[in-house]
DNA sequence: ACACATGGTGTAATTGGTACACAATTGTAA
DNA sequence: TTACAATTGTGTACCAATTACACCATGTGT
């Protein structure tokens, strides 16, 4: 929660500067040691997490919006984005919009009003993002999925869905790309299909698969380190990959 | 395009009762006579013709506001509607923005603020529908897919991009339920498949796969009238289908 | 040297999709 | 009445894709 003082130094202005009614909020993927993540902001002193979000200015593309938050929040210029899903029940940020609403007159508390929020979800690569918390938030991290906080007003609901669009979109986005480091081994690979898919997969049938799909380079190097056999590492053939998602990986996972 | 004084009587309230900078465009399609159609208005002495669309009041859930716009223009109480897009380009309704902007003091021209319009999709039993004209259009009608007149604004992008939409949702929405009427032939099913994903289909395969999903019933009756073998008429097993739909129809059309 | 966990490759059995052939039904024209 | 054209209903052989599994290779720890 904000100080009087501090509401009115950052929005004071805001209605001016943005468009009323609109926000973004931001589902961003990371993907490290085998585990989706989750980039999600911790309230000034209070136990919520919330994903990243903010406003669009007034004469800004809706893209250029997320594009620039997402910029703060990761240090990332260019970043995978689409946009999967509008939020627009009227309640959705009710206790939003009473928690200031004794602090300042409504014409003035940006926050007091209805917010349609659109959706967007990134895929970043995990070791590219520098987490930086806002204005609103004392910390800023990466959250497994496996091990998610109590969200704040309808995050859940955008986060859920966001990862159903993954999973609705896996044959038709650029998602392994996106996720992955530029180098990877088939089992990491795998890890992320599985984790989006939610479901095991035939480690063999997997590999054939997807190196039929002929989207994957496969380098000379191996992976070594682990207590194992090496696994090769490969890379995406970003062009093939791109000419097979126009048709969609033909696949019924 | 309005005269002054249908500008004021429309809209001097507008700002009071929607939401500013939203809007909703809707995408309606019909299936008749084995072609798909989608509803359309034309403006008031303009050769412009543009989808149905409205605002959203201060209060009001978005779906509500997109069944309120349809009931309008359809008739139809209880609609099957789905959010497809967000188009929420700085200079998308520039020309509608121009408009009227020497008529009324900015202040009080409801039309001449930026708007994010939400794509909605929605499908419909085409004889349901009485197609009704808005205050700024003299016709509403179907329109033949294969015989689309000018769009205006952007409300071509929109409308191709549900239609793409359309193609990808095919086996996981009840499109082809909301779509036929209660009763239909196996041939007339294949026409609305084959419309939507724009490639002809092998009528064997088609029946057989279709009857494979078990979502059909078959009825005893038969479709008299054409100059050859009556077909057999089906029903959907609404409880089977949506079943089936969670699943996805598995299935590469 | 050996066990063990993991990665890489191959193959047989099954399933599913494709491409047809052929019979049945209906209205029309000779 | 009969032949015919157009369309629907059903079956089947072939090919491709998926699945389930076997076996070998490699690296680490004992």
């Amino acid at each position: 929660m904000l100080t009087k003082q501090q509401l009115e130094d950052f929005w004071a202005e805001a209605g001016k500067v943005y468009l009323n009614h609109i926000s973004i909020d931001c589902v961003v993927f990371g993907f490290h040691e085998g585990q989706m993540k989750v980039l999600m902001l911790k309230s000034n002193n209070e136990d919520a997490w919330y994903l990243p979000g903010g406003f669009v200015r007034k004469l800004e593309p809706m893209e250029n919006a997320a594009d620039r938050i997402l910029k703060e929040r990761t240090g990332i210029d260019e970043i995978f984005l689409q946009q999967f899903h509008v939020f627009g029940d009227p309640d959705r940020s009710k206790i939003h919009n009473e928690m200031y609403k004794d602090m300042l007159p409504a014409e003035k508390n940006f926050f007091g009003q209805r917010f349609i929020s659109i959706g967007y979800y990134a895929l970043v690569d995990f070791f590219n993002v520098t987490p930086t918390p806002d204005d609103f938030s004392e910390i800023c991290t990466w959250r497994d999925l496996n091990d998610l906080p109590k969200f704040q007003l309808d995050h859940e609901l955008i986060f859920r869905k966001a990862l159903d669009t993954l999973r609705l979109q896996l044959n038709y986005q650029p998602i392994g790309y996106n996720l992955m480091p530029k180098e990877f081994t088939m089992p990491e690979l795998q890890k992320l299909y599985e984790t989006i898919l939610d479901k095991k997969l035939d480690r063999r049938n997997f590999q054939r698969r997807m190196l039929g799909f002929g989207i994957l380079n496969k380098l000379e190097t191996t992976r070594k380190g682990g207590a194992h056999k090496a696994p090769y590492l490969y890379s995406f053939d970003l062009k093939n990959y791109q000419a097979a998602l126009k048709e969609g990986l033909k696949s019924g996972w």
